[in-house]
DNA sequence: GAGCCGTGGAA
DNA sequence: TTTCCAAGGCT
């Protein structure tokens, strides 16, 4: 009966959704009642208590796209407050899409370094370049032109569309979603849900100031709308939630349980010269880490360390090798890596593949988190 | 469509 | 300690 509640609301929404009217249809006359009173409530909501972001215009002012851009990127999986300090690095270092199109991927990197997910530091770079080849250094203004650029989804090409150049339409991240789901009380497991969480959502599309409205709806579902605890008590939008009216909204939205973890082992190989410089590699452009600095080692194996085979195998030269205590772990996405690390001295004019970097100077080049934590590793060891 | 792709902070 | 998750995109 939850299902057929859910049928008849999604119907509704669809028969009186204004945003399929043809054009010249007059703004405001069949809007559903509901649908208004949310947006009027979370509109005045977001006036009173909207965030002060480094990269949010003042109320009132028209943003900058190249900034909502960056942001809109950086903030993929990744929390404001992660954010905050790159996003200043990245507007000082490269203050326009010109600028970044002129920089190099490398440099892009380096700064991306410890922000994770580097696909999108390529794209972001990979985006800077379209635009200004294809779009004379301005960005295109319609969902659908955004969405053809290098790292822009369907969440943000709308999130840039509606907030730098207030077009109507919603973007659907994961605070709107939540917010849906609860509103509409609508409990089908993520992913499967997405579909009719998506569909409500478009009901909220309007011209009138979509690029607040989006942001305000992000605002309230970080602050208010919370995943665990929801403050539901001070919601400006209590009096139309479903979820808050018939009962639970913090178990909203349902999602489907996670898989286990795998555990996967490496033995990293860490290779001094006369000098003190340690070996290093680039890694591949694609892929896990792709384009980033890092240690070699041997394959990062599944379950078991590495035999005593692979280790000759794969060490970059046959010397004596010490190993170093303790080991280091770094948690991925999809598998936990555990690493020990061995120590080496090369022989001056050794024949290794890779390059040198001196110990001084290992903050200009790309190196991912888990690599520092090498680093730190060999540091609490000296031999 | 399901798996791949980082990291750090909160509960 | 473990689990969850944060303004997702790409293949």
């Amino acid at each position: 009966m939850a299902s057929k509640k859910r049928q008849c609301l999604l119907a509704d929404l669809c028969s009186r959704d204004d945003h399929r009217k043809p054009e010249h249809s007059k703004m405001n006359t069949s809007i559903d009642p509901q649908v208004a009173r949310i947006r009027a409530s979370l509109l005045a909501w977001y006036d009173a208590h909207r965030r002060d972001l480094p990269w949010r215009a003042k109320s009132g002012v028209r943003a900058d796209p190249y900034a909502v851009w960056l942001s809109e990127i950086m903030l993929q999986q990744t929390t404001v407050a992660t954010v905050g300090p790159y996003f200043g690095n990245f507007k000082a270092q490269w203050p326009t899409v010109g600028a970044m199109a002129a920089g190099s991927l490398d440099e892009i990197l380096v700064a991306w370094q410890g922000l994770g997910y580097y696909a999108r530091a390529r794209n972001l770079y990979k985006c800077a370049g379209v635009v200004v080849s294809e779009h004379g250094g301005v960005f295109p203004e319609t969902e659908d032109e955004l969405r053809k650029l290098p790292g822009i989804g369907s969440y943000t090409a709308a999130a840039i569309a509606s907030i730098a150049f207030d077009q109507p339409c919603v973007p659907v991240d994961g605070n709107i979603e939540r917010v849906t789901a609860r509103l509409y009380d609508i409990d089908i497991p993520l992913p499967k849900g997405k579909k009719d969480i998506h569909a409500a959502a478009q009901s909220f599309i309007s011209k009138d100031r979509p690029g607040d409205f989006a942001q305000a709806m992000m605002d309230l579902g970080s602050g208010v709308c919370a995943p665990r605890s929801p403050k539901c008590d001070i919601c400006p939008l209590n009096a139309d939630c479903q979820a808050y009216k018939t009962g639970n909204p913090a178990r909203l939205p349902v999602k489907a349980p996670k898989k286990i973890r795998p555990e996967r082992c490496c033995v990293v190989f860490w290779l001094e010269n006369a000098d003190g410089d340690v070996l290093m590699q680039k890694r591949p452009e694609t892929g896990l880490l792709g384009g980033m600095t890092g240690f070699v080692s041997t394959s990062w194996r599944e379950g078991a360390w590495p035999e005593p085979t692979e280790i000759e195998t794969a060490s970059p030269l046959s010397i004596e090798w010490a190993e170093i205590p303790g080991e280091a772990v770094h948690v991925f996405t999809h598998f936990r890596l555990t690493m020990r690390v061995l120590k080496g001295k090369a022989q001056k004019g050794a024949n290794v593949d890779g390059f040198w970097v001196a110990p001084t100077v290992f903050a200009e080049h790309a190196l991912p988190t888990v690599m520092k934590k090498v680093i730190k590793l060999v540091g609490e060891n000296p031999s």
